[in-house]
DNA sequence: AAGTGGTCTAGACCACGAC
DNA sequence: TCGTGGTCTAGACCACTTA
């Protein structure tokens, strides 16, 4: 069997978590070690590299590669449609529409959609449930430039993100969690009382450098997001 | 000048991005892809490898490349170091010890940590300020059985997390986020009232298959956690 | 100036999995 | 069955960065 460049990482990474090599060790070159695996170069370059994108040791030309003293201990995070998110758990997913209108855009967002002043903005608030009890609570504003179906657009039946992912092909974006105290409004639709902390994410989407859509979701008290890394 | 990966990466992005590739679209093979941009078929591979990586795209044998009808959004978030995060800022870090005893391993706590009952962990629980304004409260319970110096550390000048990194070379973790209302306890170190919604970070850490400590990280109010994607 | 990682190439073999 | 991606190899050139 020949070596993979799977082995020479699992082995690398165990020399690691042993401590045989320790937090600022400087490693072996890829020419030492690809001899000493048996393996051509560019398999420990591959293993090396992938251990350089996790965080765990930090490449330098002409200086070589160490074990990170302080990795960089970095979660992903799979940001999921709320749907799916609800039917992956096995409960039974239901959306409403609370409100749609087109208006200007108001000053507080006009900086982070870097629009112009009197620009309108499409608003949609609407609720998710799961198993008819309330899940979460969603507020987004829609740049109507980029997208212009969303005039059109009815979001009755359907939310707006699942219209806008089958929309806007492929975008990048700024996420934020908090924690928020519930206004009178969000309690009423939660199912919580007004000052409840709830969780809340906001996020802002581009295409290129045109803002298309900020979004803030509010979760039911007690929700938690998790992953592993 | 050759093409290299970026290049190829970067010009199918583009195509995506423009809908010239819509969602579901089956991509060319690698082969087609090599031929047409006039580099190897490895360079096409990594360019693609990279895209499946951040999930843009799909990839199966014999079946092809497609672009993702649902992207997989993901967000990467980097865990920093409080004292980092702070002096990041600009602003001056101060840490306290507020408490560190030896303690039998609370019941909620054993089935986290997989430990034995009457099993013994310390619990440490301090603060960190920022200009003299409180940041951040941390509680945190320590399996001495994996980190024996444990028992010996003294926290009174430096956090254990700053301790732990140093320690333990190398873990995995599981993390969530979550928002709650301050205690009365929490609302007195935080300098916010009872019930006020704050940030909460959960974070259980294991080398191997054993854990190693479970933590607590509570951020002052209106704190958010954010992060590019 | 020289060593290290970064990348490309051309060819090869193989495993998966759709057909 | 057989096309597609997954990976390895051996060699090469280059860019960065530190000594």
């Amino acid at each position: 069997m020949t070596v993979t460049f799977k082995d020479v990482k699992a082995d690398l990474l165990d020399k690691i978590a042993q401590g045989i090599m320790a937090p600022g060790t400087l490693m072996p070159n890829e020419m030492d070690l690809a001899e000493r695996y048996g393996c051509a170069r560019a398999t420990v370059n591959r293993a090396m590299r992938e251990l350089a994108d996790e965080g765990i040791v930090e490449r330098k030309r002409k200086a070589g590669t160490r074990v990170r003293k302080a990795p960089i201990r970095q979660a992903r995070f799979s940001i999921p449609i709320v749907r799916e998110e609800i039917e992956s758990k096995g409960s039974e997913y239901r959306y409403a529409l609370i409100d749609r209108t087109l208006q200007d855009v108001p000053d507080w967002l006009r900086g982070r959609l870097a629009l112009k002043p009197g620009q309108e903005v499409v608003r949609v608030v609407c609720m998710h449930w799961a198993d008819g009890i309330p899940y979460q609570h969603e507020e987004r504003w829609i740049n109507p430039e980029i997208v212009p179906a969303v005039l059109e657009a009815d979001f009755s039946a359907n939310g707006p993100n699942e219209w806008l992912l089958a929309e806007v092909p492929f975008s990048n974006a700024e996420i934020s969690f908090m924690a928020v105290e519930a206004t009178q409004d969000l309690a009423d639709h939660m199912g919580c009382f007004a000052g409840n902390a709830l969780f809340r994410t906001e996020r802002t989407t581009w295409l290129k450098e045109t803002a298309i859509t900020f979004v803030r979701l509010t979760y039911r008290r007690g929700h938690r997001m998790t992953t592993r890394y």
